[in-house]
DNA sequence: AATTAGCACTCCATTAGGACGAGTGCCAGC
DNA sequence: GCTGGCACTCGTCCTAATGGAGTGCTAATT
């Protein structure tokens, strides 16, 4: 988009435009009420007289970046406009320091990071007066650290499995025989000392593998263990979910004060799963990535930002942090925010920073 | 209040005017708009001119049951009008039959029951078309099925137990030495063997006890075991929790309309205690209880109504479920539809109807 | 050729006024 | 005790008027 535009008219969008329409998104950032000509030739230090503002003004809408309300209004920035503001205009604010400690203090490596993706949720939530968002580890990308096995009933058994960052998942699954107890033990003791250490996703391949090779090769007690670790790790077992804090600040906005939008935007949180689909997409990219407005694709986002990074442990993208708020944010704020935070959630969960099983 | 009413001016309170009340209050609830006389003349079947019926509202208005948004609107009904209507004009009608099909096809005693608690919300806000809110059931109240000691790292013990409700809950506690895996699975033979069947509250209890009681009696591994039961039911262990559905129903009201109000109400949704610590009163109480307004005492819920029920697994109240809207709701529908969904959760609950451990 | 000043114009927001209708309170009569 | 009638109040809706902010265009200036 922005290559497209500087091709398409070299001539147009020189440096002085760029200057106007910067100046321009930040003034509109900060009053939140369309900007004129006579305030953007205040505000920037080109001393140039609103009339040529005017023209420049009417050049950049000409190019789709600003638009007007209406006739007598000022100008208010485009989605492509913010798109070439956060690209390529923005001038990043190092977090201050207030807000960093109290990220510190909040994600620091501690003992019991059971709570860790709330916490983290929390705290973007409440530094940025928005939505703080974030995703709970993938299942399939995390560690299995030990696997168990409990009888319930005849055929019902209750798996247990630590994964790495010390989450502990349990799924019944029905069995096609009966197990004793021993038997369940022994089957556990196989898979931990086989499997044990290697990716959830890596054990759910390996068992698929090991079901369609030669099963002659093992005996009763491996195969069996073998067909429950499958069960156990179903496909459909990964329920992909995330930890949202925040929501109400967004009824603060003018933006979203109208009522249709923003049920259909909480609508829209409580279903989950185009949330979940939008948040995908981002542990694709591996730094900090936004979505602006119309730009998510979703119509329940049409009026909001957002603002990712992914997380990693152990060099792994495993899952996704952001900021909820309305297009328009300080985004030259927001951007640090969420950078920080991914990485030190990521220091957080990593396991090499807790004690070893 | 109605007592009090009803001695302070018997002859005022006839049953005429209470049969105007309850005109009043059933079309202010179906139209929302404030009732004229006029109005209220032609609904009801008393044949009274209009002027009639004002002296009788200006008789209700000085009890405080009816109030006038102005002076040339109609009249709508006070809290205490409200009050009055529910506890004995109300005429409860009967749910209509696709409901409870809806319901008992929902709540069926089905194997897994692992969300039911979810469903009940769910089904709650979607029939209703407000706010579903169920209470998760009590874990002191809940017997305890089988309990499970694993090893996760040197004192990092990862406690499993198994509650009626099929529900798998899990803790880590920190023992003060370090215990082989046969040292703790003989711990939670024990254990299993003597708590099986009784109620968590009711083990935690009788741990107190053993360890303030002799514990020459006891052998080292049953003295193990019992200060790790104590670590696992711990008094602040209990967080209590409950599933809340469909808010977004609730910002089509108009009487929520306002950001403010929703906002506080939505925050009060998210911060939880203060909801909770409303259902636990609720708990005391065996049928359907009903909060309006004000009465709550909270002031978020002001605006709203709360029609709750306790519901019960073994005959003993384990949980509150309920629903959430505007005070101007159709409380003669809403009331069957909590009564029925709390008898039909507690069945489907019933650990007499699953599976045996 | 780029910039600026000036001017007419457009549109929004606010205010004031007036008509209308719904509903009340009160009083006199049945 | 009930009812009809009447004056009154108040909120809503519509209209018109005013002021201000900001634009687009053109002609003058640098």
């Amino acid at each position: 988009m922005v290559a497209e535009v500087g091709v398409s008219n070299t001539q147009v969008l020189n440096e002085r435009s760029l200057q106007l329409l910067k100046t321009l998104v930040e003034r509109y950032i900060s009053d939140g009420q369309p900007v004129g000509s006579r305030a953007l030739s205040k505000d920037s230090d080109l001393n140039l007289s609103p009339a040529t503002i005017r023209n420049v003004m009417a050049d950049l809408e000409d190019l789709g970046l600003v638009h007007s309300p209406h006739t007598s209004a000022g100008r208010v920035p485009t989605v492509s406009g913010y798109r070439l503001f956060v690209d390529t205009l923005l001038t990043v604010k190092p977090l201050e320091s207030k807000d960093l400690t109290r990220l510190h203090q909040g994600l620091s490596v501690s003992e019991d990071n059971s709570d860790m993706i709330g916490v983290a949720s929390r705290l973007l939530s409440e530094l940025t007066q928005m939505a703080g968002v974030v995703t709970l580890p993938k299942r399939e990308l995390v560690c299995l650290r030990h696997i168990e096995f409990l009888s319930l009933s005849h055929t019902r058994v209750l798996v247990i499995f630590v994964t790495n960052e010390q989450e502990v998942h349990n799924k019944i699954i029905h069995t096609s025989k009966v197990f004793s107890p021993a038997e369940l033990q022994q089957a556990a003791n196989y898979l931990n000392s086989i499997y044990s250490g290697r990716s959830l996703d890596a054990v759910r391949k390996a068992v698929l593998k090991e079901l369609q090779d030669d099963q002659e090769r093992m005996h009763q007690g491996m195969l069996d263990a073998v067909k429950m670790a499958q069960l156990a790790f179903d496909q459909d077992n990964k329920k992909d979910d995330y930890v949202l804090t925040g929501e109400t600040n967004l009824m603060g906005f003018s933006e979203l004060s109208d009522m249709e939008r923003l049920k259909s935007l909480f609508e829209a949180f409580s279903q989950k799963q185009g949330v979940i689909h939008l948040l995908d997409q981002c542990m694709k990219a591996d730094g900090v990535q936004i979505f602006i407005g119309e730009e998510s694709g979703y119509r329940a986002f049409d009026h909001c930002s957002l603002v990712t990074s992914s997380y990693s442990v152990s060099d792994e993208v495993v899952g996704v942090l952001g900021v909820i708020g309305p297009t328009r944010m300080a985004y030259e704020k927001i951007i640090p925010f969420v950078d920080v935070t991914a990485k030190l959630l990521g220091a957080a969960l990593n396991p090499k920073s807790t004690t070893p099983l």
